[in-house]
DNA sequence: TCTGGGGTCCTAGGACCC
DNA sequence: TCTGGGGTCCTAGGACCC
């Protein structure tokens, strides 16, 4: 250890109520009043300003349980506008990646960025000069944590929520003993509802307790992941910044209904056009898959009737991306699991063992496979000038009386030029 | 009446092999 | 009746994350 001033830091970057921020920019009316975004379908409620939060409505509440403050309240409601809160996203992100390239946006409203080339004592200025860059540029306010770990990062990020600055650092503190013995066993990140009421059960209520915890009991009893996160309370770092986006594995598509389904015909519509979103999303990674799942199942919620989920995975002979395909094998994989005279309520595709579309495969290359990777590149930059299903196929359907609903939407498209909001000058 | 969607990783257990 | 030991590979399901 050369200089102590110059330890491991890395800083956690989470937007405050990000899809409520993000409905807030365009909408200066609402940034006082109580608001909340639903989850799809304006089935749950998915982000809530502090005076929604402070109404007690809670995080994931089914909406139409929360209908009654939220009335009596005057609470703004909006359905999830996700190309809005995408492009929103990427703006943070380019800001951020001013700081440091050394980067990894761990979700939509979420980054850690490495802030180890900056002093021990300068770095907590460094994060309230990102936090006002942020909200400067984008709009969006945040919260920043900074520690020696990821999950030692992730608690600085939790209590910089509850304090005005928003920024906190643990970096170069001696004893962080008092500060998570405050931190409950739950709010640790990688800690779920199984994990804490196993370590409850066992006497661990805080984090002070986890980190003091037996290593090879912890591991013994449950997962090397969960050892992990002990030794990152204890401030040893395991779990790397991934600043390569590392190709995904499997892509999913699958909805809720806007009302239940029963018509085989209408099921096929939906997992059709499930497919042609799926396929669409990895040839745009340059993907290619190995095989299909397609799912379907009623309501868990309703134990009236009973409860129908089933799922058929079908392998391609050759990895593919051609949507085609992949709809021809979805329709034939749901005729097996379709059963008469149930009441659907979801169904969903997913493609798995992407690889690289690139690579290997050359064994098999046709003129025909040129004809339809053609085809297929077509259709995608059709649609994308004119709008996602402009081309399509039939079997997709037209009215789809089965899509979801989106009752409240902000109808903001910062892609689109015709639902960009007019902004009233005053 | 109305309860989201999209990911990753790990483990246990079965099939199969020598 | 007694019924090895060790390895690989695959899959389903569970747990976690946002």
């Amino acid at each position: 250890m050369s200089s102590t001033l110059y330890t491991k830091k890395i800083a956690l970057i989470d937007c405050n109520s990000f899809y409520v921020s993000c409905e807030r920019l365009f909408n200066p009316k609402i940034r006082r009043l109580p608001v909340v975004v639903l989850s799809n379908n304006d089935g749950c409620i998915i982000s809530r300003s502090n005076e929604a939060k402070a109404l007690g409505i809670k995080m994931g509440e089914p909406y139409f349980k929360a209908r009654n403050i939220i009335i009596k309240n005057n609470v703004q409601v909006f359905s999830s506008n996700y190309s809005l809160y995408g492009d929103i996203s990427r703006r943070v992100m380019r800001t951020l990646k001013r700081f440091n390239s050394k980067i990894e946006v761990y979700s939509i409203d979420e980054a850690f960025l490495d802030l180890s080339n900056f002093s021990d004592k300068e770095v907590k200025d460094v994060g309230k000069e990102i936090r006002n860059t942020v909200l400067q540029w984008t709009g969006i306010p945040t919260s920043i944590g900074i520690a020696e770990t990821k999950t030692l990062s992730k608690v600085a990020n939790h209590i910089a929520k509850k304090q005005k600055s928003g920024v906190v650092s643990l970096v170069n503190i001696k004893d962080l003993d008092p500060i998570l013995e405050k931190v409950e066993v739950r709010d640790i990140w990688g800690v779920g509802k199984q994990l804490s009421k196993f370590y409850i059960k066992n006497g661990i209520y805080n984090a002070k307790q986890l980190k003091n915890a037996s290593n090879t009991w912890i591991k013994k009893t449950k997962n090397v992941l969960s050892s992990r996160t002990a030794m990152e309370l204890r401030g040893v770092p395991c779990i790397e910044i991934e600043t390569k986006q590392t190709k995904r594995k499997s892509c999913c598509v699958s909805r809720s209904f806007g009302q239940k389904v029963e018509k085989p015909r209408e099921l096929k519509e939906s997992v059709t056009s499930y497919c042609l979103n799926a396929a669409e999303k990895i040839r745009s990674e340059s993907l290619v898959c190995k095989s299909i799942t397609v799912f379907i199942r009623t309501s868990p919620f309703q134990n009236k009737g009973i409860f129908y989920s089933n799922s058929k995975t079908i392998d391609f002979p050759i990895a593919t991306n051609n949507s085609i395909e992949i709809v021809k094998n979805a329709l034939i994989g749901l005729d097996l699991i379709y059963k008469d005279g149930f009441k659907y309520q979801k169904a969903g595709i997913i493609l798995s063992g992407l690889s690289d579309s690139e690579k290997g495969n050359s064994l098999f290359k046709s003129t025909k496979d040129e004809r339809i990777k053609n085809l297929m590149q077509s259709i995608d930059s059709t649609n994308y000038r004119y709008g996602r299903s402009t081309i399509s196929l039939a079997s997709a359907g037209i009215n789809k009386k089965w899509s979801m609903r989106r009752q409240y939407s902000s109808k903001i498209d910062t892609a689109d030029f015709y639902s960009l909001p007019k902004i009233m000058a005053n």
